[in-house]
DNA sequence: CCTCGTCTACGAATCGATTCGACTCGCGGC
DNA sequence: GCCGCGAGTCGAATCGATTCGTAGACGAGG
């Protein structure tokens, strides 16, 4: 069932059914309906790897997400829904490779074959071999972080350096004068994940700024670490009220151990940080946070490829999103020492 | 950079090219070796479109998940990551379509265009259009829960049914004598859901067989839900003493309804069910529960795709998973009636 | 010396679309 | 009556691979 097979029976060349198609060419509105017809008895639709062939462009993005043994945040998962969204709602597909390097072989495919026309490349290392191969390429692409030349490249990011910034104030305004930093895990900062690295800027020259202490802790994006980071916070500074975090997923820990503490939130210990809305909200009491605005991270970093692929000459765009700190419930005035 | 460049560079015909790539035919190792370093050096990579159009296959899969507006539950995110991986494994990309009917675009978009060699359907319900569809269009798919014909279809599946109904056995071993299921949403359950509609078949049919009381109620996938539907199990029936789960989402608000009642778990009231591994772990204290396979059955999936799509006349595979039930710590005897 | 088979390699056809150039009408203007 | 123009259509080339038929070279065997 191709174009030939339509031409034949609509009794035309298949050149007029491409163009009553796509309407490049004008076509007499008699055989436009004969040929829609046609088509419509048969079910017809372009074969698409004949188009892309022909065309040049194969009408699909690529997302390059995080590698699937480590599980996805629910940031990241609502970052993935809201590209999908935004995708489908430009006519184009997705591909997903989980690639950690440039050597990966889904990303060669994906890559090398030109099966895509751009790629979104999630969590970027502020060095990081794939945008290397990617430009080398010449292959359309936005990065969600930045790397190490911001200037170069079109992306869209957190600005996690403010937000810890923030957070810090909001708690040392409360009275709060020893904090700790619940950051990633050690082996994303050693790796150069820029959000790890830029959070811990914005605790430290906060804490600087302000004339307070301040202890930062990594600690793996899962609820047992985050039980055990608190437990170790509160053993070796006992003297910290408050916490900072920006893992969404250590929460549930962060939780547990206050409460197996007895430390009630926000009466003996205030905690206040950055995650997606639905962390924020799973907490008890609900998290004083900035929530991670993934839904129009997604439809920013299609919007940005999507004019990258028509001008790829044009100046990389890039957004540095600072969302507002919702106030809820988690923080309160430092407890008055006994 | 195509073929005809790495033939012209190493002074032989195309054909050639492709035969000393594919090992089709013999090509002398001197020129194979030849042309293996022209690639080399260029990092030529075989178009994509082209060799689908040539070959009749894209080497890529569709996998069809539930709409983007429904967040993934853990279950079906690790299956997603699962389906991934053994993709990757078999050199094959995933084109991802978020559709919840036959008339998606995207749906229609990947199936029509024939962009996939065979598709995934995950969440299908027990009459599906876009079951029909596929089966009209002649494309090779998998479906992740049976419809209404199961024999005609191939199918990876959990049994919900006996599931639920050891599940409902343990406890009334227990000594429980009044349980509740905590079923999904009244919704899903309308729009003819299998899991939903099989696990209230094996919980009736269990609570029947033993003389034992039993209550359904359905809960929509997020804590909230999970606390107020408990709340409301509390409150219509404060003789229930134990309940039974096939709701993982709703499980946080589960916990924090009977913590809030003061009912010591599993001293005061047991919790048993089906779960991804995740949650029950994540359940204080841990979740007594069947581990939904999710990884196996993308393995699965996919390896009944891959020969589906060899062979699309061979009798259609089907597996049921019925994992055990992991004894964790939610459940104990019924409590002494004061 | 001729023939036959094997090893290599080439040329041309093919997959299903898009698109450019050209051709045929019919009609209005001069 | 001839020319020019635009609308409508067709044929052929093209995109980049795969693959079938075939042809040349060369050695072995009769």
């Amino acid at each position: 069932m191709n174009i030939g097979e339509i031409a034949r029976r609509s009794g035309v060349s298949r050149s007029t059914v491409s163009y009553a198609l796509s309407g490049k060419r004008s076509v007499s509105e008699a055989t436009r309906q004969r040929i829609q017809s046609v088509i419509d008895e048969l079910g017809y639709r372009p074969n698409a790897a004949a188009r892309a062939l022909k065309e040049g462009r194969t009408r699909t993005l690529g997302l390059v997400v995080p590698p699937v043994r480590d599980r996805l945040t629910f940031m990241q998962l609502d970052f993935v829904a809201s590209v999908m969204a935004a995708a489908d709602r430009a006519d184009l597909d997705v591909l997903l490779s989980p690639a950690a390097d440039d050597h990966d072989r889904s990303f060669e495919r994906i890559v090398g074959g030109r099966r895509v026309d751009g790629v979104i490349l999630m969590e970027v290392r502020l060095k990081d071999p794939r945008v290397e191969r990617l430009r080398d390429m010449g292959l359309p692409f936005v990065t969600i972080g930045r790397t190490t030349r911001p200037q170069d490249t079109c992306w869209v990011d957190v600005d996690y350096a403010s937000l810890a910034e923030r957070c810090t104030n909001h708690l040392v305004d409360l009275g709060h004068r020893h904090l700790a930093l619940v950051n990633r895990s050690a082996e994303l900062v050693a790796s150069g994940y820029g959000p790890a690295h830029r959070a811990r800027e914005g605790f430290n020259e906060a804490v600087a700024r302000r004339g307070v202490e301040g202890f930062e802790f990594c600690c793996a994006d899962n609820a047992a670490a985050g039980e055990s980071c608190v437990q170790e916070i509160l053993r070796t500074h006992p003297e910290v009220t408050a916490a900072v975090t920006v893992n969404e997923a250590a929460l549930p820990g962060v939780q547990r151990a206050l409460d197996r503490a007895g430390l009630e939130i926000p009466a003996r210990f205030s905690v206040a940080g950055v995650a997606a809305r639905y962390w924020a909200e799973q907490f008890h009491p609900e998290l004083t946070a900035a929530d991670v605005p993934a839904a129009d991270m997604g439809a920013a970093a299609v919007e940005f490829l999507i004019g990258r692929i028509a001008e790829p000459d044009s100046p990389p765009p890039h957004h540095l999103f600072t969302p507002p700190i919702s106030l809820r419930n988690s923080t309160g005035p430092a407890p008055t020492p006994r």
